[in-house]
DNA sequence: GTTGTGACATTAT
DNA sequence: CATAATGCCACAA
């Protein structure tokens, strides 16, 4: 018997489907998902930075996507995302801004002193390390 | 389709 | 130290 469909009915695209099928927490796309992994293995106590994140992810070139997917992380996700700094170890957002001081205390808390909005270099990972 | 913007980086000046 | 130019590309308007 072949199916019915309804005269609205349109098909969904493989992509579709799978975004659909998944769970929200899962990523959107295979890139966002390489770099939240590369995110979630970075320690305690030390931290990356966008470019290196990407690098390791396999996006060399594309630190801004490193932001990107840092601003989608769902809440419950639990992943570092303090850890991750500007180029040279910076913090990147605006100094009195609330982002800014949350980022600094949770360092300070993990043992990352944070001078002027920024961490010592020896706390700075390479892509190597991750 | 075009344009502007952005949790950025690198290189040059 | 600072500023500008350029590359990068997802996303929204």
């Amino acid at each position: 018997m072949a199916k019915r469909f309804h005269p609205l009915f349109r098909p969904l695209s493989a992509a579709q489907e799978a975004r659909a099928r998944r769970p929200a927490l899962a990523g959107q796309s295979p890139a966002i998902e390489a770099i939240w992994q590369v995110v979630q293995r970075v320690p305690r106590g030390r931290v990356a930075t966008y470019g290196e994140v990407a690098r390791a992810a396999g996006l060399p070139g594309r630190a801004r996507l490193t932001g990107r997917a840092l601003r989608k992380v769902p809440p419950d996700m639990h992943l570092p995302w303090h850890r991750i700094l500007g180029a040279g170890g910076r913090i990147v957002f605006a100094r009195q801004s609330p982002h800014h001081r949350e980022q600094a205390r949770l360092l300070r808390s993990e043992g990352v002193p944070v001078k002027d909005g920024r961490v010592p270099r020896s706390a700075i990972m390479t892509a190597e390390e991750l």
